[in-house]
DNA sequence: GACTGGCACTCTGGCCGCACGAGTGCCAAC
DNA sequence: GTTGGCACTCGTGCGGCCAGAGTGCCAGTC
């Protein structure tokens, strides 16, 4: 692949990407020092179409990259240029404030929304590379009772369970139970001692600490994690006439959280960023959209995802180093926490 | 007020609603059996108009309803037509399974976004007219530990406390104190209790447990529920055109979770729905919006509000009749489960 | 062989003008 | 109080037109 083409792929993204309009060969050589005439750009141009990496709209209009395109862009070209001290320093006192986990899952995904002009997505910690810092076993009423896991990332699980005929005094062996089972441990190794220790209850607990097991078993297991954050919908005004390839799809998968979640799931590897394009995206309705994500947590341990949401044409470069930046500083932020 | 004049603004307000367009006499006459002619329409026109109730565009389009008229409409027209024996049954089943209040608030979400064509939003039952059921007190780290109140309702909530040299012992001292304190108590009472009890506590716990007394009143008295859920955010592109006027404050507002609380707060008197329209809304972006709220409980206890925000111009017979079934319905459920 | 200038061709987008139709207000008549 | 008629006003849609941007190709130059 020849250099300067290279280069006419990468001056076609950027200006497209800022003018969301088709670019065409003598506005590009006005606009970038190639060094070579517009006719020449031409011939480049016809050579990218035939490959694939860009194409017309319509016969004598400008170019627009195609996803192949833009795949390439980010792949060889784009230079994830780090962020200012400025920017560094505005994300450190966005979120030194916070109180909690929500709260400081609250202000990363308006810090990113914010800084990235687009939606964006923090998923709650999973449990997985965390430990179990308490369980608690709580009556609802005569027939339903509540568990509640709670982990060193300072997450707070809860879920019901049908439990017929409990006193509170079996209630209170059962949670110390639990607890001695799971307490410091990491989830796959308390879910190894629940396992056993279903068998190892006293009679009168069996019955009651098998279902209360089971039902913890799988709240650890649950690896991902199945609630979210979302910021900066109002973003998505900016694609003002683009309504059903841009606006509705994403409508549509935030509501969909369980789509979401997998989305950014899948696109998480180590805690490198991650770039979905258009097609790429296994969902078909969101063809038309990129996913730009990053695993976030401590050193190797991943926490989660986080990531945005935009139009395939985007600021890759920006946007990608401001995912990394906020993944890297929220990941550091919650081990000190 | 005339009895024809009154006729004819309903006919301007439904025929608007369905059609989104400008309507004039003759299609009015045509479409419902007033009985008289255009002309005679066109009189009563001018003097609605005249009245503040319609406006016209520009000059030679038919009229529209302005946010006078719509609440004159609502107040005077609305018949509130109850729903379909099939429409019921829809509900019902749409909600009988689910598992814990997470779900049940998830799915009355969707269900009322689906039925209304809107927005839904739902908020987490307030704390205000549940008993307490259990507080937990938990280690974070050697200087952070973790409050959680458990209601009646099935509400969990958390809060992180910074709190210096605190050993096992003395949190299940403490842990003891406040749950004898709060237990079976409604909010109100427990705040009371709760007051008291950090004069009577031991002298070895009365810096902690006045820290913790402290916070949990905060929470309890936190009237209002911080938390809500938003469901139907795809139908917001059926509003393709009207972008700076109803989507863009829309979503504003859902970010603004606060800002949307307040509303529907405000909008609830007793568990009877609540139609604010257009102006009458207090914050400006969401001027040419309508909400339409309604308490939901069991009999005379509001847990909360759920309620719907689209546009002014919205079937608000239909709408209303929606929200205040979905809203009967689900205060029951909670109330029995 | 690679680059360049020139040229003919093809679209899209905006603009103008026009006619149509819907809707109104008014007035005179019933 | 209601109605039919009439003149008037605008917004909308349609057709035609032009300008501009962009392309592809070709022949010439370094």
């Amino acid at each position: 692949m020849d250099d300067r083409k290279l280069e006419v792929l990468r001056a076609i993204v950027t200006d497209y990407v800022s003018s969301q309009e088709p670019v065409g060969s003598k506005a590009l050589v006005e606009r970038h020092d190639l060094g070579v005439s517009p006719a020449t750009v031409r011939n480049d141009m016809a050579a990218l179409e035939e490959e694939g990496y860009i194409t017309q709209p319509h016969t004598s209009a400008g170019r627009i990259p195609t996803d192949k395109g833009y795949r390439l862009f980010v792949d060889r070209l784009g230079t994830v240029k780090p962020l200012s001290p400025a920017e560094q320093k505005a994300i450190h006192t966005f979120l030194s404030g916070a109180a909690d986990l929500d709260d400081v899952l609250l202000r990363t995904v308006r810090l990113l929304a914010q800084v990235t002009q687009q939606v964006a997505i923090v998923q709650y910690p999973t449990l997985s590379h965390s430990t179990v810092r308490h369980v608690e076993v709580v009556s609802l009423s005569s027939s339903r009772m509540l568990l509640i896991l709670i982990t060193s990332t300072g997450r707070v699980e809860q879920r019901a369970l049908e439990l017929p005929d409990h006193d509170p005094e079996t209630l209170a062996q059962l949670r110390a139970h639990l607890n001695a089972a799971t307490v410091g441990h990491s989830s796959s190794a308390a879910a190894a001692r629940l396992s056993v220790l279903s068998e190892e209850l006293p009679p009168e607990l069996s019955a009651i600490g098998q279902a209360a097991a089971a039902t913890l078993l799988e709240m650890l297991s649950s690896e991902a994690s199945s609630r979210m954050v979302v910021g900066g919908m109002p973003n998505l005004t900016r694609y003002g006439a683009e309504f059903e390839t841009t606006v509705k799809p994403v409508l549509e998968a935030l509501e969909e959280q369980v789509v979401l979640l997998k989305l950014m799931g899948e696109a998480t590897t180590a805690d490198a960023v991650t770039v979905r394009i258009g097609q790429e995206n296994p969902y078909k309705e969101l063809q038309s959209t990129s996913v730009v994500a990053s695993g976030y947590g401590s050193q190797l341990d991943i926490f989660a995802t986080l990531g945005v949401l935009g139009p395939t044409r985007m600021d890759y470069p920006s946007t990608m180093a401001s995912v990394r930046a906020v993944a890297r500083y929220v990941g550091r932020f919650l081990s000190e926490g």
